[in-house]
Order: C-alpha cells, then structure tokens, then sequence
DNA sequence: GGAGCAATGGCAGGTTGCTGCCAGGCGTTG
DNA sequence: CAACGCCTGGCAGCAACCTGCCATTGCTCC
C-alpha cells in the first residue's frame, strides 16, 4: 500500500502561485468542466492560451452548462477560443465544480463557493486522475458542440410552455391536456404552434426530435 | 495550505480489508457507476447490501453502460436491486472506471484493470468528492432508467424503417413522404404505426421524442 | 371614461392523420 | 391446382389536429 498527497490550496492566490507552472507547460492535452466563464480558471488562463493553442498536437476541451452562451461576452469568447482550435461542448444537464486535467497527469478541482476562500485540490495520483478523466469522457459524449449548440435557435420556453412539451412527450391528446392545464382547447392549440414555430417544426413529429434534442422533455 | 491523504492500494484483497467497514457503515446515499456487474464491488457487496435497503431514507444508485443490462443474468440481478428499491440507470456513452461513493464522504476509484493487481484509492477529501460528485449528476442525469431501458424493444428498425422516420423528422407530409419513398399513403402509414408501436409512441410528437432517444434521426 | 392593445376562447370549416374492411397479388405448402 | 398466409393498396369513416374569424375580457395609456 502507498498513500499519496492530495495538496489542498485555499484560495485563488494561492492557487495561482502553483499552478502558473502547469498551465505554461501543457503539451498535450488541456481539459476544463466548469459552469460558465466566470472563474479563475479563465481569468488566469486566457493570456496563457493563446500561444500554447497555436502549436499542433495540444488538445483543448472545454465543457460548459447553457449558462455559459447565454451572455454574449462570454459566448463571443467561446467561439474564439474554438476559433483557435479548442472544441467547446454545451452540456445541458448540471455541470460539476470547476474541473481541470492537464496532460491526463495533474488535476485540479474546485470546491464549493463559499464565502470566504474557496478550496481547491491539486492531484497526481493517476488512479484518481483515470477516474474522473473517464467520467469527465461520458459527460463529453453526451454533450453538444458549442457550434452546433448555437446554430439552434435560442429556445427560450417558459414554465407554461415546457408543461405543454411534457403534456405532448407524455403521448396525451390536446383534448386531455388543455383541461389538465386547465386552458381551453383553443389556446393551447396556439400555444403548440407557437411552439412549433420556435422549434423550427412543420410537424409534431419533428417538434418531439427537436424539442429533445433541446432537452425540454425531461 | 492543508495536504490530505489519498490512499492507493492495491488488489481487491487490500481493498476489501479497508473498505468493508465502510460498506456496513453506509446510511444515508451509495453511489456507484461502472460498466458492468462484472466488479469488486458487486462480488463484495450483494450479501451486504439487502438489509441496509431495506431501511428508508437509503439512497442507492447505480450507473452502468449497456453492458450491464445485456446478460441476462446480470439483468436479472439489476432488475433485483431496483426491486429492493435502488436506482438503477443506464449510459450510453462510455463509462469511467469504478467509481463509488459512499454517504458523500468516502469515495473510492478503481484504477485501470492492469495484468497484475487493479489500484484502487480511497480518499475523503470533500473538495475532490464535490467534485466526482457533480461530474457524476451530470451523467447520472443523462442517462435513462434501467426499466426505461430495458423496456424499450430493441430499436431494430430497418432500412425502411429508418427512411420513414427521416421523412417524419424532415416534416414531410404522409402524402409527400409516401410518394418520395415509392409507397401507397395506406402502407406508409401502417408503417408509421408499425413504428410508432414499436417505439412505444402514442403521439407522433411522443414518437418524435423516443426516435431522437433511441439516435434514430441523424 | 374611452381608445387601443394583447390575450382568450368559442365556432366553423378545413387538412391531416388513423384504422377497419376488403379486394387483389404473390409465394409457399399440401 | 387449390388452399393458405402474407403483404399491399384503395376506400370510407372517424378522430385528431390546424387556423381564420370574431366576440369577449382585462389591461394600459391618454
């Protein structure tokens, strides 16, 4: 049996002053899950990348929550980093604390926002690192490039409209939905076509594989 | 700055050794994902495991790859943990290595199946299990329940078959896409009730919804 | 108060989708 | 050949869905 250290920092000051060598030396692959932009890891980061992503070989991967497009500062960002070779992923599901692996060798981990300082740990140890990796790998698949992510149009449902996508998912008839939501027939008729027409859909069949594909059909 | 320690060790007889006082210990959630039944972990802890389900306020969850589900006596077995209340969910995409974690306080990673002894860490670090954990929602969240899963006929849709639901994706008409495909709109539609049998549908939008489920609109 | 505006819901008439029934074609089997 | 089963496609009738029109309601703004 071997035990290994897990280095826990507090703070991002801290943090900075031992990792500024880790980001400098990637060489072969940078990955990063986080909810949205505003962290360190993109405050400290961003003047850093821009020379590493120029050389070939490194591999840049970054996953984010739909938070992250939704301002257009931040998703004007995003395209640039993909612009110079970074794949961007959108997952629609939650999205864990700030993640980042280096070179499948070193990962960081940010703890939760507290208050004062917040923790993070640094690791070596490769059996932690393999874990995670190959979670951080099934999240990945399931997500959607930013691309692709942003070429749909923003589907912006509200509470009432999402009630409807779920009333159509679960297979009822608009005469059974309306009273349940307690809408006349009429009404929710035009709210399905509105929806329709924000989907993009010319049928209802085509409405369900896009209203999934948005992930409204929970 | 604090270090925490990360325990590695190595092969399942070390590991049991740490670890079952752990496993008797569980009382409020286990978490556990891998690819298949086929680990440590079930070998280890199917004749711990009924009486700590049995009390309320257990939560037990389990994530595999389709794997898992695809023996018929491992389905057996899953079918058995969902019966004594466990959730059980299945991923599509690739799956990491064992991962589990227990109460949201100990968690322990499986390292690559090497020929020799597998590692395994044991870590308590609560930044490193926020983390896991989040990473592990995200997943979770993705995936789709076993019954879910299992109740899905095998999707095996034929040619003809897929060119149908391209054709209800694209939002054709029955009248166009019956004419496209070189079929009477009788036998087209019998088709498309075929299907929608097959997929479990009883709205074409909820057939629309379980076709992207299952990929088959690319 | 009254004009304007947006949302609602009833109605009517249309299209589209769904299915039972039956007739015909085609290959297999006895 | 005849009988049978299977698939096809036309027809009809029904159910579901779609939408234009208009009266009503509730709201803001002048």
């Amino acid at each position: 049996m071997t035990s290994e250290q897990v280095i826990t920092v507090h703070g991002e000051r801290e943090l900075a002053a031992r990792t500024v060598p880790l980001f400098t030396g990637v060489t072969s692959e940078f990955i990063c899950a986080a909810t949205d932009l505003d962290t360190w890891s993109h405050r400290d980061t961003r003047p850093r990348m821009r020379p590493a992503l120029a050389e070939d070989g490194l591999v840049v991967r970054k996953l984010y929550t739909p938070a992250a497009p939704a301002e257009e500062e931040q998703r004007d960002h995003l395209l640039t980093l993909v612009g110079m070779g970074a794949r961007v992923r959108i997952c629609a599901t939650g999205l864990p604390n700030e993640t980042i692996i280096i070179d499948r060798r070193v990962m960081i981990l940010a703890g939760a926002a507290t208050p004062g300082d917040r923790e993070f740990t640094i690791t070596t140890s490769p059996t932690l690192i393999n874990g995670v990796y190959a979670l951080f790998e099934a999240t990945w698949e399931a997500a959607t490039e930013l691309t692709a992510y942003l070429h749909r149009d923003p589907p912006q449902v509200d509470a009432e409209g999402r009630r409807i996508l779920r009333a159509l998912g679960d297979g009822l008839t608009d005469e059974v939905a309306a009273r349940r939501l307690g809408l006349s027939l009429r009404t929710y008729r035009r709210r399905v076509a509105e929806l329709m027409r924000l989907l993009g859909s010319e049928s209802r069949f085509q409405a369900g594989v896009h209203a999934g594909e948005f992930g409204l059909i929970p």
